[in-house]
DNA sequence: ACTTGCAGATGACTTAAACTCATCCGAACG
DNA sequence: CGTTCGGATGAGTTTAAGTCATCTGCAAGT
């Protein structure tokens, strides 16, 4: 006894629809396919599972009773096929909104430009319920992430708006947009290291923190000053001549973007878009 | 979107195993095949179904979801599919104890023979719960059924056991067994007029009655006396010279067997049954 | 009553998919 | 190490799924 599903599917949407032509319709087929399936199911089965009445159709009481369980069937396994489908040509992010500001959204067309058949939803804030198909990228500690979760390594320099005449360290004051993170587990920005690699121990900087590197870049850009943040975030502001660095060397940093549970996401388009960002991450 | 409910079946088989070999032995197909099926479903739904890790593999979380829906849906498609098989090569029958002893239980063999993939149960007694695929066989008044309903119109005779001197009417009394029907609404056998067409109105008979042929027929076997009873039920015994008749002429009676919504039997087998035994009640 | 149109049945043919075979790869186990 | 086992991959073949052309039979319109 093999019955093909494909023919299972033909009777169940004639039994819905109540018409071969419809069914046809449903399943892009042509009518003759689906009074194939149905003669062979009946055929196979050694019943009759609809009368016919010339060219009106009604259901036999077995042909009921099958219907309905088809029915409940395949919506079952159509459902749940619906959801897996939307979760693999999405992608959800979540992340800071520096990161999301800066980079991913500015770029989240390009990518979408790219991979037209995966729409992007990007997401700030930590509050997001983790549903498993929602990628978070995180601010993280070097020293505590698994390497394999890392997806760029935070170096940090000093920039100012573009074209504004290079800072004079030693006379002026100088003010420096840097960042105290609400976490207080986060490494915090090296700019003691900064100064020191730089020779600029001495400097008379006057320091403005703001929480998130994002508020002191856009104080930067304003030309109010110079911003003290992390290069993935400038990257493209610099190409963009909107910012500009002087001379100074960047430094290392503790921190690092990283994806936990980096290689568990099941989606292509997570995997791609993963790659995709630890690729403009890291030029 | 269009993914295969074959690859569908394959994927659930696999994902209820936990290996493909064994899905494929559930499906009588190669690993290669299911392999192909669910790389396939992969790529289409553009998730990973399963973790590789050498040849062991495990169900990702996206996996164990739709698994679990693909599982209960063909669950309950094939248990609905299981029941019509079953109500499809099975044929249950139900009609009087004289039919079923003297006809369809001696010839059921003979139909099974010949339809070796339908198996016939038959049960007598009306307490049978009415399911929908139990064909009543029933004897009846041919003024009330539904003329497309008859399968047999019923004529009677005498008989008596085989090689047995012929009956002399005037001289000697003589045992005649006949029937009175339990159901006072069904026409009496035609006795009276029996007698009138053959010129035996002063026959020195003396009656004895049961509720069903049956009896009467296998008194007269025991060579206990005649019987008066429809040729149907004798015609088996007549050509197995068990049986005789003698010089007499049967008569028609109101009398005939019936199926109910004769039509309306939905399985093949059903219709199979029936057109067989409508020719042999019929020679 | 005779068309006309529609829905389905039937059979021959074509195409697409499902399946297999041959081969390769990598992990586990002796 | 080499062998075995389960799965992946790609090319080739078979099967069944679908279409086309034709036919039937009911129903509605004229």
């Amino acid at each position: 006894m093999q019955v093909s599903l494909q023919a299972l599917k033909a009777f169940e949407s004639a039994a819905r629809r109540g018409s071969f032509k419809l069914a046809a319709e449903e399943l892009s087929l042509t009518p003759t396919a689906i009074s194939h399936h149905i003669g062979n199911l009946e055929s196979r089965l050694n019943v009759s599972l609809f009368h016919r009445q010339g060219r009106r159709i009604s259901l036999t009481g077995t042909g009921i009773r099958l219907a309905k369980a088809t029915s409940e069937g395949f919506r079952k396994i159509d459902s749940a096929l619906e959801e897996v489908v939307k979760a693999g040509n999405t992608v959800r992010v979540t992340t800071t909104s520096s990161l999301a500001a800066m980079v991913l959204i500015p770029s989240q067309h390009e990518f979408e430009q790219a991979n037209p058949d995966i729409s992007v939803e990007i997401s700030t804030g930590e509050s997001v319920d983790s549903q498993s198909y929602i990628i978070p990228v995180r601010l993280g500690d070097v020293s505590v992430v698994e390497d394999s979760d890392v997806i760029r390594f935070e170096s940090f320099n000093v920039f100012g708006a573009y074209g504004m005449t290079p800072p004079s360290w030693e006379s002026e004051p100088i003010t420096l947009f840097t960042t105290e993170w609400k976490n207080k587990a986060l490494p915090a920005p090296p700019l003691t290291n900064w100064l020191e690699k730089n020779g600029l121990e001495g400097a008379n900087v006057q320091l403005k923190t703001f929480d998130q590197e994002l508020f002191g870049i856009q104080q930067a850009m304003a030309g109010n000053g110079l911003v003290f943040c992390s290069t993935t975030l400038v990257d493209r502001l610099l190409k963009a001549n909107v910012l500009q660095h002087f001379d100074t060397q960047s430094v290392t940093s503790d921190l690092c973007y990283y994806v936990p549970g980096r290689d568990s996401f099941e989606t292509r388009s997570a995997a791609r878009f993963l790659n995709w960002i630890e690729d403009i991450l890291n030029q």
